[in-house]
Parts: C-alpha cells; structure tokens; sequence
DNA sequence: AAGCTGACTATGG
DNA sequence: GCCATAGCCAGCT
C-alpha cells in the first residue's frame, strides 16, 4: 500500500462523527492539490486497509455523495450519515458548509 | 509497455 | 447555468 493511501486514511479517520470533508480538502493537505481523484480512489482500497475508514464522511465539493454506490448498496452511505445526525436530502448534505470539516485548518500542517 | 479509467475540481464558452 | 475540456496520478487491462 502507497504511503499516500495511509495518509489518507490517516486524515479521513480523524474526521469527526457528524462532520464531513472532501476529496479535494485531503488532497491538498497531503500536498497533492487537484489529485482528488486519488483521494477517491484510495477510499475504492479503503476496504483493504486494517482498521475502520469512514469514507462515508468524505464526499464531494459540493457535499454530494457522489460514492455512495462503492458501499455495496447506494443506500448505506446516505444511512450513515443521517446515523451521525447529518441530512441528506436528494443524496447532498444538508448545510454542508457548517458541517465542512477542512484538515488543513483543524489538523496541523503536515510540514 | 501503453492506454484507459476514475468516489474530483477548476475553468471557459 | 449547463456542457466541454483539461489537469491530476495511481491502478487496471
């Protein structure tokens, strides 16, 4: 596994219950601004990863869970979250800036 | 080995 | 405001 896939893990495991982050927002704090696709595709490999990784709390820019089918249901990523109090209404959170949670301003910079 | 793909994002028409 | 294009970079065919 690419340290870059546990550094990502790293971030998205510090994400707290009822908040969320996106792809971008990680990218960029491991230093890899616009390889938000990376971050993606290190939540398809999350599975093999030992330990839990909540990938359901990392969405897009936009606050869509544009991920929800890689749950192995496109229902079990909505229910997640609205287990951790978050709305999801037409598959996008609801007040998706208040519960933003920004890695590169909550966690410290990783130098 | 070379090209395609993708759980993204920004920009321009 | 919607569609097209272009970077991004690791994994898969």
């Amino acid at each position: 596994m690419s340290d870059f896939f546990e550094q990502v893990y790293e971030v998205v495991k510090q994400v707290p219950p009822g908040r969320v982050t996106t792809y971008g927002a990680i990218a960029a704090y491991l230093g890899a601004p616009g390889a938000a696709r990376m971050v993606g595709w290190a939540m398809n490999a999350s599975g093999r990863h030992t330990g839990f990784v909540p990938a359901h709390r990392v969405v897009n820019r936009n606050g869509l869970l544009t991920g929800k089918h890689h749950f192995g249901a496109p229902d079990v990523m909505r229910e997640l979250l609205e287990n951790e109090g978050i709305e999801i209404v037409e598959d996008q959170i609801v007040g998706f800036e208040q519960k933003f949670w920004d890695p590169s301003r909550e966690l410290e910079p990783l130098d």
